[in-house]
RNA sequence: GGAGGGGUGGCAGAGCGGUUGAAUGCGCCGGUCUUGAAAACCGGUGGGCCCGAGAGGGUCUCGCGGGUUCGAAUCCCGCCCCCUCCGCCA
């Protein structure tokens, strides 16, 4: 949600911000101003006859007091209640519109957000192997079960077995142990959630055919721990000085990938149901841009410390979420598919989602006002595990594992399997 | 799933149809006193929206949303949450 008084008091700048995104009608921000104006005149007018109806009421029982016949009095109020119902009902309405209108208006794109994806930095090497390389569902064997998961839960769902299970264990404790570090507190949170969480975090209204919703609770499964952590002091005013609050979420995420049919079918890459660590910061408005490259850093780190060669991607303005004013991916080298894919991302989403989740801060003596809030990825468990796979291979088959994993139970190595 | 109780300001806790945005206590902020601190005393102390340059004014807010009424924290309906007992259960 924008700020409504920064779209009053600059609309043109608005306006060029949200061009710059390319998927908002150009007179939205017009029409948003309009609904305004009707809105602020329809409130005045009611507030103006409520406060009369309440001298009015005053009058009634100060009469009544004295013993004297009000039924005057009231008659005439009688008709100044109706007039009042009549004006707030208006006003109620044209703050219904406008607010529909703001939640319908993504967040204004940071200045540096790029205009088309704009690789920053390659990390590692871009490998091929010298012996025929294999993807993760190859190397793996019968580690992910494909089709026993597609004949339990249909396409997109996949057992995980054996080693497989001990190297993500190990990853996602490793992964937790290493945020704490860096002062995230790790966090299991609730994965169905109300519609509000989602509407709150700009998943709604945006992208509700990717959400798996259960009408009998009216719940919904969410597709990252991003929903929960930002609902975690929705409502709550923080004091500035236990700013930023960090957490590192552990949950799996689910996804209906409604639209991908037929894309990234074989194996693990793309399913419906994958765990993931996510990091989430509340931080002071001056401080969000520092803690996005924060963020960046640690993502890279965890992916350096795992030998997995990547690059990071400034993502194109017109190709963010709803809720980023800017984004990074970072993208992972596969040698079984020869090229970068997505394995982490990092937005930050200044004022939006605190502003739909009411969650502001307080300096000492100060007002409250809206924080930021920032996310990103620190492990996808699934894509991660497929590029220590694909980068670990051997000529033989086996996969020689990250050894910062091998404290945490992780095998050193995969031998091939069938 | 069944039966009951309850949600009031930062906290505790009154009010249960009439000038109550809400007693009282605690906390917090400022002041007096003190070498300093404590105690005592005095004053202040939620948030949203609208108008206003500001001072200030108006309005909403007693879990949330509706309704009844001239008038609702108080009455009615729906929803959410918490607690107790029974049942079921990882």
């Amino acid at each position: 949600m924008l700020d409504l008084r920064l779209i009053r008091s600059d609309p043109d700048a608005v306006k060029a911000a949200l061009a710059r995104r390319g998927d908002v009608d150009a007179g939205a921000v017009d029409a948003l101003l309009a609904l305004d104006a009707e809105r602020r005149e329809a409130t005045e007018a009611a507030e103006t006859l409520r406060a009369q109806q309440k001298q009015d009421a005053r009058a009634v029982a100060a009469a009544q007091k004295a013993g004297e016949d009000a039924s005057a009095a009231i008659a005439a109020a009688r008709e100044l209640a109706e007039q009042v119902k009549a004006r707030a009902a208006q006003a109620a309405e044209a703050d219904r519109a406008l607010q529909g209108a703001l939640a319908a208006l993504p967040n204004l794109p940071d200045p540096t957000a790029a205009p088309a994806d704009e690789v920053v930095r390659e990390v590692g090497e871009a490998w091929i192997p010298d012996f025929p390389a294999q993807d993760h569902l190859a190397l793996a064997g019968p580690r992910v079960d494909m089709e026993r998961g597609a004949r339990l839960s249909g396409s997109r769902f996949a057992y995980l077995r054996g080693d497989l299970v001990f190297l993500e264990l190990a990853l996602v404790q490793w992964t937790l142990r290493t945020l704490a570090g860096h002062g995230f507190e790790p966090v299991i949170p609730p994965v169905l959630v109300r519609e509000e969480a989602l509407y709150g975090t700009g998943f709604l209204p945006d992208t509700e055919q990717q959400i798996y919703h259960l009408p009998a609770d009216d719940l919904y499964l969410a597709g990252t721990s991003e929903v929960a952590l930002a609902s975690m002091h929705a409502g709550e005013v923080l004091a500035a000085e236990d700013l930023p609050l960090r957490y590192a979420g552990f949950s799996p995420c689910f996804r209906r990938e409604a639209g991908t049919a037929g894309r990234d079918t074989r194996g693990i890459f793309r399913v419906h149901q994958f765990d993931k660590v996510e990091m989430f910061s509340f931080v002071h408005p001056g401080e969000s841009q520092a803690e996005h490259e924060r963020l960046l850093a640690i993502e890279e780190e965890l992916l350096t410390a795992l030998g997995v060669p990547y690059r990071v991607v400034n993502i194109a303005v017109d190709d963010l979420g709803a809720s980023a004013a800017k984004k990074y991916d970072c993208e992972a080298w596969l040698p079984g598919q020869a090229q970068y894919r997505e394995l982490t991302s990092t937005s930050n989403t200044t004022d939006f989602q605190a502003r739909r989740l009411n969650v502001r801060f307080r300096e000492a003596k100060g007002k409250p006002a809206v924080l930021h809030t920032l996310n990103g990825t620190a492990v996808a468990v699934g894509r991660t595990m497929i590029a220590l796979m694909e980068n670990g291979q051997q000529a033989d088959g086996s996969v020689v594992l990250p050894e910062v994993l091998v404290p945490f139970g992780a095998p050193a190595r995969l031998e091939p399997l069938g």
